[in-house]
DNA sequence: CATGAATGAGCATTCATTCAT
DNA sequence: TATGAATGAATGCTCATTCAT
């Protein structure tokens, strides 16, 4: 192995040690408890270099949620790839988000932090960036309910809009989690959600 | 009128200055950019006098909050009392949701400040006050729903569950309206909204 | 004396206390080396607390100044109040200007500061602060030269011209007290200073 | 041509490109962006490099300020050149001057730096450096006033106190450029600076 | 020669909250 | 009741410089 390569392996290195010490924060502390001074120290790191592999703390976050948005899109591609009807594959798509939350509080919570900040907040090019990695999560939902159609599972559709309004809906639920003991009372927020599954599916026929 | 009372009245006076001011600065500079010296010098009240009547800054938010979603539960109700079927009641609703977000960016803002903001996060007395109020909007929309039901417009259903799925749903949609030029591409906000109303309501027939 | 008096004169005393603080480290440290937090140290006040008596590090900056410029005008004040000739009288406001910079080193390091930042730097309301009071220098001098003319001392001259002259040229003069040992080589800058004060008199006549 | 002197040309050509980008970044965001990643980012050279070449940030800038005076010193020395009367050259020198400020604000930015920054700031080496430079300037005004005398049309001077006194003057009256609408009020400051020309030469007289 | 990773002190400023009056 | 002075930890970020490779 050259010289050029070790060293780019270890910038790589580097970036994941400031991605981990980041991540374990997240997870321990909540997002609104995450600073770069606190990063660097978990990394044990200084201040600078973090600022060295990462331009601000935008940066950080983004490279976050694109982890995250990654792994999401991991789990419900192994869904896609599954040799079953696509009515079942939007069912799984469903649950595997939910297990997604529940695992990666995490990453869903970064994922929130982009999906529930105000308007304008990130510098363009980042946003763009963000943005792009969930449109393939809406893209492979998409691709799912189009084969539904061919297969004559589903009705004809709009495709596209009905992947927004099936991740945004399913979105939206997540949500309404932490109501669990208050708005949701009797119910449980796990059967609620499986009946929005269940439904948009249906709305689908 | 008894020094009792008007020591009452005095007091909701006191709070309703404070939370003018701090509506207003909520209005001219975001959610991010309030402080309690920034209310008190907006509502030309020393600081400690703010802390007299709210005893944290949480507590002015969740009273912002809880008038937001009066705001909207009124907008809702003037709807629900139109004698007009309970499918268009659902459908005036949707939208209504829709322009109460447009209209008040503010109030948006800070409901969904309390939506998205990590589970653990607020003294669980505060917590349970913000979610009631939340509650007054899905109960609502559960009476449409068995009311339509009632009317044999709509099939048999658990109409608490679809009033979260409904709500849920359309709160979950709007956080997609930041991506109108990136991840929804082609089509507009406003369209794939109106679609997911349509569906969802079909889905109840 | 009632609370509120004294608040006040606490108040004053506060601020004070901060100017001292920062005037010494200007002293001690050089005008770089002022920081903020080093201010609050030094005044064994929180941070916090500057920042109640103070916007901002300018707004110390041209306190500063203004105590400084205020000074000087003091001591050209006496000189000009005395009974003597005009062109005494600039004389000795070369020569106080001077001894100024020489007893003030602080000071002089603060009003050269404004001088010599680059041009857009301060907030308009401050900048207008710092050069009014810059103005009440020039303006006596100027006074100055006008007595001189009507006691025919001196030519009839467009008197706010030259006391800008007057000013700004021993001004410039005094930041080549910094190479006495260099350019200035042989002569000793106050030859220099002296010989210029002579000089730009003569020209009056 | 030999190694050697290869070597001095390559040299020769870094240092350039050093200064070229350190000028850029001094011309485009002003003295007080300027960074030494900056400039080695704008160089397309590493930070070590940098270091290779000049061995602090203040030897950049020192090199800066001697391109700034060798070119002001150029335009001096073509008026020196000229045949024409000594008071005339004087005049055109004081006007060159100021057409340099404004030419060159960049340059003017940074000798202004070294003018007025407080006295010990400097290694002793590089502030000689400097010093000697600005001398340059002083040098070529004695020579000019000392033709003047010779030519008879200056009285018997001090030449080299003069000349101190002169750039010193409009040194000093160039900072009063940013007063043109406070301190100036009515008058311009082209005016005042002319006007301090015409004084200064008519004192030779 | 040339590189660029690493440092960490330092910066100006903000802010929710407390508490003596 | 009402005030506002005081706090100090915390924030995101910059920067000149070093040094091993």
């Amino acid at each position: 192995m050259g010289t050029r390569e070790r060293r780019a392996m270890e910038k790589q290195l580097r970036q994941n040690q400031i991605l981990d010490a980041a991540r374990n924060l997240l997870f321990s502390s909540g997002i609104d408890n995450i600073s770069m001074n606190k990063i660097a120290k978990h990394a044990e790191l200084g201040i600078g270099t973090i600022y060295f592999y990462f331009k601000s703390k935008h940066e950080i976050f983004i490279a976050l949620q694109m982890e995250g948005v990654a792994l999401l899109y991991s789990r419900l591609e192994t869904i896609h790839k599954k040799k079953i009807r696509s009515d079942e594959k939007l069912r799984l798509i469903g649950r595997s988000f939910y297990q997604f939350c529940e695992d990666h509080n995490d990453y869903y919570d970064i994922i929130n932090y982009f999906l529930s900040s105000p308007k304008i907040f990130f510098e363009p090019e980042l946003k763009t960036k963000v943005d792009m990695s969930g449109k393939k999560i809406t893209a492979l939902i998409e691709e799912v309910v189009c084969q539904g159609i061919k297969e004559n599972i589903f009705e004809k559709e709009d495709a596209g809009k009905f992947a927004i309004l099936f991740f945004g809906s399913l979105y939206g639920l997540m949500q309404f989690k932490k109501f669990e003991n208050t708005i949701l009372a009797s119910q449980t927020h796990k059967d609620i959600y499986e009946y929005s599954i269940e439904k948009l599916i249906k709305s689908l026929k």
